[in-house]
DNA sequence: AACCTTATGTGCAGTACCGAACAGAGCTTC
DNA sequence: GAAGCTCTGTTCGGTACTGCACATAAGGTT
């Protein structure tokens, strides 16, 4: 299979057969939520060609990502630190496919093999990165650029350079107004950097969105690139 | 001892016996920076009554804190995911003491004992948590709101209702200007909330402070308090 | 076709922040 | 007690957002 999942992928012989043997393989749905916050979860999905956003919520219902998942990682990892529930929102931004693991028997699995423990491990880390940098860009970085930062990220875990997201969808995980992103998506249409409609976009120029990004993005890549398991 | 670490009181005797000895007990001066970010970390700090800061900073220098340290925890907690290297700088916030101990020793006694791993992977949780909360309040709440957050924050962690703190040191946590940092305490100053001068706050009234405050401070204290070792 | 729903576009007043420049005030040093 | 530094206070113009209101457009439904 071309696309696989990075982690389970990196897995020895021995330690697929332990799991494999209760895997599921699931079809997300674009918008269905796969956590609340604050809700002990049954099962840890391994995105293929889905990606999953981890959103923020807070009492009011303004949210905002603190980071996304694609097939270089799993969700969620609240599952491996003991605190028996997550606190974030886990919503599919893309529709696709995924592995479910049951959460017990990876639980188990942490505990006892060193090898799956080092790749999670490694895995926080490149979350709790982006996380930090997310924080930082929100603070600093106009819309533009974090439109910008945003779809590269979902561009680099889709095959293609289709994307499925509404202005509506981006606002909330930028956490600003739709209207913002509609003009700062306007913008990067004039420039003949994007194409959209209704909901699709279709990435023109690459390279063009890598220049008007912040540097968060090529940050948040190289670490990545960095504790990917190899 | 009355006020000591959480987490190295936590530990079974026998946890301690292999950890105490090549413990140490060291000053740490305001402004002292304890790890620059892609640095390898040679020991881990145990703040007992000073404040560490985690402070993303950015290639132009532009920064925000990301989370705080105080006797609750321990920094930095990257020497246990693997990546080799710290992501974020830790600046001492207020000065104080803390407990040192080498990282090898930890690394060893996280990988071959559960039980220090148990406490560390609880506390990896709750700083996530911290990081996803600061990044959202980073986006909706006003300087006045997340000034009062960081000075109860830090009030938590250090006896008495003083804080050492210039307002510039304020404002680089926050990623504000320093001049809104001065707006913001002058507010508090006539509502009487605060006293200060020169790098020395006093609060006045907490309770006023915490009703000021964005709910992104009870929400911290009170997964982190869920989360505690007991 | 007519209708409904959802997605996108536009305009406008209001606000919270920013950058820069500068003034005063309190410790420190000699 | 003068000079120098650091910390705090104030002002001003500019900007990037916000909230609200409403127009237009592009599917989907009957």
């Amino acid at each position: 299979m071309l696309r696989q999942n990075h982690l389970l992928i990196a897995l020895s012989e021995a330690a697929k057969k332990r799991l494999f043997g209760q895997i599921e393989w699931v079809a997300l749905q674009q918008g269905e939520i796969l956590y609340e916050s604050s809700e002990t979860m049954s099962h840890v999905y391994f995105p293929v060609d889905s990606i999953i956003s981890l959103l923020h919520v807070m009492g009011n219902g303004d949210s905002a990502e603190v980071s996304v998942v694609g097939n270089e990682g799993l969700a969620d990892i609240s599952l491996f630190l003991g605190g028996d529930s997550t606190f974030s929102r886990a919503v599919v931004q893309s529709a696709g496919r995924a592995y479910r693991i049951p959460g017990k028997l990876l639980q188990d699995e942490f505990n006892h093999h060193s090898e799956l423990k080092i790749l999670i491990l490694r895995y926080i880390q490149t979350l709790i990165i982006q996380m930090s940098q997310t924080s930082v860009c929100n603070r600093y970085h106009s819309i533009l650029q974090q439109l910008c930062r945003c779809l590269l990220l979902s561009l680099d875990r889709l095959p293609g350079n289709q994307l499925t997201m509404t202005q509506k969808l981006i606002s909330d995980m930028l956490g600003v107004r739709r209207e913002g992103i509609t003009e700062a998506a306007g913008i990067l249409r004039k420039l003949g950097v994007i194409e959209y409609s209704r909901g699709h976009i279709t990435v023109l120029d690459r390279h063009k969105l890598e220049q008007l990004s912040c540097e968060c993005y090529a940050i948040v890549n190289q670490e990545a690139d960095r504790l990917r398991p190899r």
